[in-house]
DNA sequence: TCATTTCACTTGCACCCCGCAAGTGATCCT
DNA sequence: AGGATCACTTGCGGGGTGCAAGTGAAATGA
């Protein structure tokens, strides 16, 4: 029941009280990754193409689990991997990022396929249904192809460096 | 077409494009504020008991507005009021904030009454529908009842204070 | 065996943003 | 006119973020 929550709640309501947990930029990109991309260790996420610091990267690893949204495992044949997996809590995500997604597809100009985002549309069950099959079995196939530049320098994303 | 995004994009994944604008502990908490409390001014939010400081409050609304959720007029009867409403791609969120809601509801311990989970849960495709008949129509009537304390002096929530 | 590589981080640093208290200017109330 | 209200802004200190470099343990290759 996720007791661990830290002390200090700032309302009751649940919407802020997800938003401790989730409210950040990176927080619900990594459960993305774990969801429908095929990702669970450390380097896959670093090397997602969005540009995470590995510190930030450690920190957020570190309070998903302590939430209890994902797991670590070591990985039986190569002791130094680390394999992240979601827990029933983080996949339980799935309908809160698929209404993200389809809020995006919609009003921004994202590089989404119509066709995906359509049958995203007409079909939420299915594709959740499929989420989870593909968690129970340990599927890791990416249900959404990666995007096609799994970057292996991924560009530093500053403002502007001052001198 | 939300031309005004800014100039660099992490990644083209939708996900990704709505957390440069969501992905922070008060954006979605504002949307809500207007979507579902009856909140319409600058004191409403900084009131609203979750204890934003006003300089942030300031900073996310500006930025709601360049991204175009929300809107700002002056008020006919106060020219010192300004108002603040959901864009129609503001209110495109409901179905996020829904998820995110039944989401927390589950695994968290929140304050929410079981009975508007229940609700919430087998009718959400009325639920939007209403959310959306009151923005069309200008009905600010709390849909959820605010937080009994409509905090008058918000506590500090710090860390724990070094000594 | 032993160097090299890979992996999952940690450390140090500079900068930025946040939380907080106080202040500002315009507008309303009386 | 004087005070209250509103929507902010400013100044300050501390913490978090992004980035480069480093660390230690485990695997790999010669």
């Amino acid at each position: 029941m996720s007791g661990s929550a830290s002390a200090t709640r700032r309302s009751g309501c649940p919407v802020s009280i997800a938003l401790e947990t989730l409210g950040d930029r990176w927080s619900l990109l990594i459960v993305r990754d774990l969801m429908v991309r095929g990702y669970r260790t450390f380097k896959d996420f670093q090397l997602s193409g969005e540009g995470i610091a590995s510190n930030v990267l450690a920190g957020r690893l570190r309070k998903l689990q302590a939430e209890g949204l994902i797991t670590a495992a070591p990985e039986v044949s190569d002791a130094r991997r680390l394999n992240y997996r979601l827990t029933e809590k983080g996949i339980g995500l799935a309908p809160v990022l698929l209404e993200l997604y389809l809020w995006a597809a919609r009003h921004e100009n994202t590089g989404a396929p119509c066709a995906v985002v359509r049958a995203m549309r007409r079909h939420p069950r299915e594709l959740i249904a499929e989420v989870r099959r593909r968690w129970r079995t340990g599927d890791t196939t990416p249900l959404i192809p990666p995007p096609s530049n799994r970057n292996r320098n991924p560009r530093p994303l500053r403002k502007e460096r001052k001198g």
